[in-house]
DNA sequence: ATTAAAATATGATAATTGTCATGCTTTGAA
DNA sequence: TTCAAAGCATGACAATTATCATATTTTAAT
């Protein structure tokens, strides 16, 4: 069993206000995991009693909507707790979280996470900010899907992957979605993704390779995100 | 200035929590406001310093989105609470709110609320679940923006009215919002929604009394909605 | 009570987006 | 290595939704 206190990650969520004793006590009741791409950490309308610490790899938190398309709600990287909503609210997962990449995580016991909600006022504190930011992404990414066209999500979510996730050597982004992945982030028909995609790469604004994707000209990129 | 104690709204909020003595305690430092319908409590960019504890009233949280089109994000009622997210993101509104109605409202400043925070569990708790159900009903409104129709929508979001404000004696919702409100609510434009309105209004399903909606057959828009 | 402004309503039309069909390319399993 | 399945791409077309124009009704201020 791998110690908490040493975990790098630790140091990018709420759990960064632990104690010495409270990591040696966490790091006896977790559990770690490693999943690989394409594979659930949970899906919605599970009771996970508890949450997820993300050591590696990204994954997706998605719904699925009426229609049967699944909708990307938030993109999860290491450092970031997962769960941590439906724990709280005590109700089953609201949305499904898929590896996008081979992960590993922990699994931390509500009780345990509980008992340091209630007795460390740091660490409550930093679980409200984080929801809170979520809360406002959330917000925010509505007003987005019900005011923008298409094309301006599609701008405006390449320019959030690369600063998000970064690119490689060759400027490519790094996190590969599928087509039908960022249509779902994006709210839109897999093909009009495909179709916008295809006319960016025709105007010089980003390239195509493969089915991996290159930002050229970010200022414009930019201009139409809006 | 009247008593917190016998206040009968701070039983429906996470304020329920709180004993006697803090509720004293709150009482000699809150402050109450009149807000006439069509004022703001609060408007987007504003620092707030403190909650507000709705006592009477209906009011809209919205965003200006970049096409000038406001986005009502959430509706608030009474025995609710206000400006809980950005207290403790401690950052400005990410929203502005707008009395629909006339409205009493009771400010309580944040030096205040935070003790509260960190020395009643009970609390923080209840805050914690009220910020995390906001997050589902944010993460589920942004699903049905991405994926479903205006009329379906426009369906759901008669539903919610009526479910969630009730009708007056004739049937007619009681809630009143202009076509300009409902539309900003539906994610659409303004004459689309007035568009569907009509429609509805022929096919038998809502009547249009004036500017008033009266849901005639649920059944159908329930199945309208998805 | 009158009238200007705002809100509601509807038509015409254009733009956006989704759906279905089809072909090509890549991937992964036998 | 091969080949079936999945993913990517594009055309054609239909449906949805926005925009602009204009009329009517309601509201509120003088």
């Amino acid at each position: 069993m791998s110690k908490c206190e040493q975990c790098i990650v630790r140091q990018f969520s709420s759990l960064k206000a632990l104690g010495k004793e409270e990591l040696i006590r966490m790091a006896e009741c977790k559990t770690s995991y490693t999943i690989k791409k394409g594979e659930p950490i949970f899906e919605e309308g599970e009771i996970t009693n508890g949450i997820y610490c993300i050591k590696e790899g990204i994954c997706k938190l998605s719904k699925l909507s009426s229609n049967g398309k699944d909708q990307i709600v938030k993109l999860v990287k290491p450092g970031d707790l997962l769960g941590q909503r439906s724990m709280i609210s005590e109700e089953p997962a609201n949305l499904s979280a898929v590896a996008l990449e081979d992960m590993e995580v922990c699994f931390i016991p509500k009780t345990e996470i509980m008992q340091f909600f209630s007795q460390n006022n740091n660490f409550s504190m930093n679980l409200m900010k984080s929801i809170c930011g979520d809360l406002k992404d959330a917000d925010d990414q509505m007003v987005d899907m019900a005011q923008k066209s298409v094309k301006e999500r599609l701008a405006g979510t390449l320019i959030y992957l690369e600063e998000t996730f970064g690119n490689d050597k060759e400027g490519l982004l790094r996190l590969q979605l599928s087509r039908e992945e960022l249509a779902g982030m994006i709210g839109t028909a897999t093909e009009s993704c495909i179709r916008l995609l295809s006319e960016l790469n025709k105007s010089g604004v980003i390239e195509l390779i493969g089915k991996r994707i290159k930002i050229v000209d970010k200022i414009k990129l930019l201009r139409l995100a809006d």
